[in-house]
This record gives C-alpha cells, structure tokens and sequence, in this order.
DNA sequence: GATCCGTGGAG
DNA sequence: TCTCCAAGGAT
C-alpha cells in the first residue's frame, strides 16, 4: 500500500472538523497558516475567528491600521507575523491589483510565507505538489524512515523536504499534506504516540527497531538572557497615564508599553527616582513613587527571562502624549503589560 | 547558519 | 518545577 492512500484515506475517516477547513479561498487560508505557524490550534482557532469576521478579504486587512491588526494579535506572540500578515495584504493590493499569489514560487517572494506557509497555500488552494515540512511532519517522517538528521540542522531541514516531496500525492497533494499533520497531531505525537491506531505502523522503521522516544533528533541551543525591566506606570489625577510605543528591533516591536527603564540588574527606588527617564518624563519634584510588586513578576520567553517591576508615579503635572485610562484597552500591549493592566484596575 | 522572535499547555 | 514544543520565518 502507498503510503499516501494510508495517510489521507485515515485523514478522511479521523480528521477534525477545524474552521479554516471549510474553505480553499487563498486568503482565509493564509491567514489560518500563519496564525498556527508555532501556535497550537486551541490557543490560535479564537483567533482565526476574529481575524475572519473582522477582515473577512484582504481588502479589509489592507484597509486597516497596523495598530488595529496588533491589537487584534494581542496575546498571540511573535508579533512579526502580524506586521508581515498586514504588509503583505497591502502588498497584494496595492501591487498585484488584489489578485493572491497562485503559485509556490509566488507565494514564497511573499514577507512572512516560507516554504512551508508558501507548501501549504499552494497545495490546499491550487493543488500544487508541494510538500509541507512542520514540526509534525518532521516527527512522522523521521520515525517511518528512522532518519536521524537533527531536524533544526541546515541538512535536516533539506532532507526533510525531499523526503516529505518524495512521498506526496501527486493527485491529492492538498489533502495528502493536511493528512500526515493531522497524523501527527493527533497520533504521532511528541510522547506516547498512538502506534496501534496508526494507519503506517505496518512498515514504520522506528516502532519496529524501538526508536519512537528517541526521534526526531534535535540540536539544543538555549542561550537565555536576562532582562530587568522597570515600568514607570505615570498616573496623572488618577485620569491618564503615558504609553510609548516600541521601535526598536527587540522583542514586542511596534506594541505599547510604559515608558521603560531597563538595566541588567536590579534597580532601587533611589535610582528610579534619579533616573534620566523619570526626569525626562515628568517635572515634578513632588511625585510619588511607589513600587506595585515586591517581588519581580517573571515573564518567560523563547530566548530571554524578563524580570519586572511595575513603578507607581502619581502626579498632578500633565503630559502631552497623556493617554486616557478609560483608552488604554484599545492600545496592543504584551500581555506583561495586560496582566498588570488586570490587577491594577 | 546560528540566533532571535511570544505565549501557553502538556507531561 | 522544569522541559519541551506548537500548521515557522527573518536576519
């Protein structure tokens, strides 16, 4: 039996009734790639929801503000794949009269689609063959083949491919991509696998030689750093407060936050107090400093520990970029920032 | 080509 | 508590 008829006539009888799959327009399906690029489907479906019903083409996404498309992504992470999401809407309206990309290669030139969002759009939407090669499919693959190349290698991530191209339906590519990531969602999975309901446990390497725990192979480099961020959370007459916008290249770029003094070490309330930030901000030498968390509050990422301190200034001296309180849920914020935002109010 | 970019859930 | 990692991509 062809491995292919397994995996999608198994597809057909198991697969979850999800809602991106109730449609091949391009664009919808765009838009729930990208969404689950790194994402698990029960935090990334609300989303999706959203994303369709408020910019339902990609006229309506090209239409809006950055800042709109941010706030929506809020608590989604990796905050890139919404700015690329928005520039490539505009992109494919401005410059290709609103005609989507049709074609892998197309698609590719895209900001924000990689071989693997370009794989998916091209095979589900144009039945084009191309294979997708994600974190499911890398698992799958290497335990059937019992290949153990590390999968975040330059030459894994090439073998995979051919492998993953090698075996594709040529008739049903779409289906056939969506089959072997829904097996190994849903069977094939990180720990405790499902073998005995496996439709390729038959002629898998692996099971056979009693590899499954050991693979796929992958290289371990965690570099962490960290953080001390320090919140300077202004609050004018109990009415308004300030919020800045982040620039630079770093982590939450183009989200909202405090003002923000950062050191590599903790800080004390003298040295808040003296900041040049602080002084920069406000001149008042009667304000109020008050420290909201004791201890630091701990917020984890992929390659940082940020270790937080929220500062109270109260102030009756005004500021030109004074944001209302009542207006501060409309801004894109981490979600840092969303949990004090809860606690404080 | 190694490193960076978030958040949350599972085990 | 700690580790892994989830429909990856850009630099």
């Amino acid at each position: 039996m062809i491995i292919s008829n397994l995996l999608i006539s198994w597809y057909l009888a198991n697969k979850r009734e999800l809602p991106w799959r109730q449609t091949k327009d391009p664009y919808t399906i765009w838009l729930s790639e990208v969404i689950l690029q790194q994402t698990r489907i029960a935090q990334g479906t609300a989303y999706f929801i959203r994303f369709t019903k408020e910019f339902p083409t990609v006229f309506d996404l090209a239409t809006a503000n950055e800042d709109e498309v941010l706030k929506l992504w809020q608590g989604l992470g990796y905050y890139s794949r919404a700015r690329n999401l928005h520039y490539t809407a505009k992109y494919i309206v401005n410059e290709l009269n609103g005609v989507f990309p049709n074609s892998y290669k197309s698609l590719k030139k895209m900001k924000g689609i990689g071989d693997y969002t370009a794989s998916a759009i091209a095979s589900i939407c144009f039945n084009e063959v191309q294979a997708v090669v994600d974190g499911n499919v890398y698992r799958v693959l290497s335990r059937y083949f019992n290949v153990k190349t590390a999968i975040n290698s330059s030459r894994g991530i090439k073998e995979f491919k051919e492998i993953a191209q090698n075996i594709i339906s040529k008739e049903n590519p779409g289906l056939h991509n969506e089959a072997i990531m829904e097996l190994g969602a849903l069977i094939c999975t990180p720990k405790n696998p499902n073998c005995g309901a496996c439709p390729l446990s038959g002629s898998c390497l692996a099971l056979k030689k009693n590899k499954i725990d050991s693979l796929p192979l992958k290289l371990k480099k965690t570099k962490i750093r960290t953080r001390y961020f320090n919140f300077l959370v202004v609050n004018i007459n109990n009415q308004s407060t300030i919020l800045e916008q982040r620039k630079e290249n770093d982590i939450w770029k183009h989200l909202y936050q405090f003002p923000l003094v950062e050191s590599n070490e903790e800080l004390s309330h003298e040295s808040i107090l003296t900041s040049d930030n602080l002084e920069k901000l406000i001149q008042d030498k009667s304000l109020q400093l008050k420290l909201f968390n004791q201890n630091n509050i701990v917020h984890i990422l992929t390659h940082q520990k940020i270790l937080a301190k929220f500062w109270i200034i109260n102030t009756k001296s005004d500021h030109k970029n004074a944001v209302e309180w009542n207006n501060v849920s409309n801004f894109a914020v981490p979600v840092i920032i969303s949990n004090f935002l809860e606690k404080f109010r």
